[in-house]
DNA sequence: ATGGTCGCTACGCGA
């Protein structure tokens, strides 16, 4: 079972790259983030028409996030943080073929020390607790999407920059990750690569892709129960390349049977 | 340090 997130910065818009990167990827579950559509507005049947299913949480503007699953059932949705008041829809988990997966658009937080950075912890520590209950209740778990946090200096392409005080990379965010991988998680690219500079985000700004001035901050984590069975992982820079592109690459990880 | 570019929406906000 091929996994994946992805988001697309605007699924009005990405469309058609989603349904070119379905077409050439063949995931069979899939996690969008900021589809910045109401639930009115998604485009099931198109996603129905490549044989997929799908649940969604939008909302106008800003947010939004969808789990796909091709020929499978998405069963015991989940919408939100259960117990966390967030009017911003981030959160989508279901059961997939006996794999919880979990889909998180995490808040940026803007810069450290501001109003939006204190949300971001205060959330990412309901996402811990939350999902330590997750995996008690599902050993078999998957928590993907984009973090908005590059896990150390491999994940960014200029360290000095992008420091322990910086957003995307601070002291506390990188914790925030460590704690919820000491639950008992892995983050499935690193099981396979080690090499540094390899990205999932690149800025729109000053030819940030041109350049490859990039962060890894697109995960998906699998639990102990599945690193087993975690036999590959990569980053597809190629819808990236794309004319109009999400500022994301997707990220991917292959289960095996 | 600032501003650069997108998307949404209609101007500034969020990223």
């Amino acid at each position: 079972m091929k996994i994946a997130s992805w988001n697309v910065n605007s699924l009005n818009v990405r469309l058609p790259h989603l349904e070119q990167w379905l077409r050439d990827a063949q995931p069979d579950v899939v996690g969008i983030q900021e589809t910045k559509l109401e639930d009115a507005r998604f485009p099931d049947t198109a996603l129905a028409a490549l044989g997929y299913r799908t649940v969604f949480a939008g909302q106008k503007t800003y947010n939004g996030v969808a789990l796909l699953a091709r020929d499978r059932a998405l069963d015991d949705v989940q919408i939100g943080i259960p117990g966390f008041e967030d009017e911003q829809k981030r959160v989508i988990a279901a059961t997939i073929d006996g794999v919880r997966v979990i889909n998180l658009y995490v808040v940026n937080g803007q810069d450290v020390g501001t109003d939006k950075y204190a949300y971001k912890l205060r959330w990412l520590a309901a996402v811990h607790d939350w999902v330590q209950r997750e995996l008690a209740a599902h050993p078999k778990l998957v928590v993907l999407g984009d973090f908005n946090i590059a896990p150390d200096d491999r994940d960014v392409h200029d360290p000095a920059v992008w420091n322990d005080g910086h957003i995307l990379t601070s002291t506390a965010e990188r914790d925030a990750l460590r704690g919820l991988l000491g639950l008992g998680l892995h983050d499935a690219f690193r099981l396979h690569h080690d090499d540094a500079g390899v990205f999932s985000w690149w800025d729109y700004r000053q030819a940030g892709f041109r350049r490859d001035l990039g962060l890894r901050i697109d995960l998906t984590l699998v639990s102990d129960a599945l690193r087993d069975q975690a036999v590959a992982s990569g980053i597809d820079r190629e819808p990236r390349t794309w004319e109009r592109p999400s500022d994301h690459a997707p990220a991917w990880v292959t289960l095996s049977d």
